[in-house]
DNA sequence: ATAATGACTGGGG
DNA sequence: ACCCCAGCCATTA
């Protein structure tokens, strides 16, 4: 399946150790600004045992979603201060610090083509 | 095909 | 700067 989530996790795995990406920043990347909420709900799919860092994305405000909630985001704030992410005094991430970059723009296009490592010839 | 849902976001009070 | 409200979008029922 090709679906958006599939992207989503697509992007999800290039994030870095150490660093955190945004919700909307990941929408961006897959070319839809407004999907963020989607990609939380991708993640929020996501099984277990899965590859993908899910704990590598927060809120545009540097803060765990989940704890909102009242679910486990200690665990994913610990997973993150393994990684050598620091929180703020709000249990906040300083994302001009930790804030991935994002991928190459010849990343990009691979990320939304149907293959996961080749890129289609369009646009 | 229509309606509801959600790990979001940005703007207004 | 903080809290609240309405918009947005892909997936599901």
């Amino acid at each position: 399946m090709n679906s958006f989530f599939h992207q989503v996790y697509r992007v999800v795995r290039l994030i870095p150790p150490g660093q955190v990406a945004t919700y909307g920043q990941i929408a961006r990347i897959l070319g839809a600004p407004r999907a963020a909420r989607t990609v939380g709900w991708a993640l929020h799919d996501l099984p277990e045992g899965s590859d993908v860092p899910w704990q590598r994305v927060v809120n545009a405000r540097g803060a765990i979603s989940l704890e909102r909630r009242g679910l486990g985001g200690a665990v994913q704030r610990a997973l993150l201060e393994e990684e050598g992410v620091r929180f703020g005094p709000e249990g906040q991430i300083d994302l001009a610090v930790y804030g991935w970059p994002g991928p190459d723009l010849a990343e990009v296009q691979s990320l939304r083509s149907p293959l996961g490592g080749e890129a289609s010839p369009d646009e």
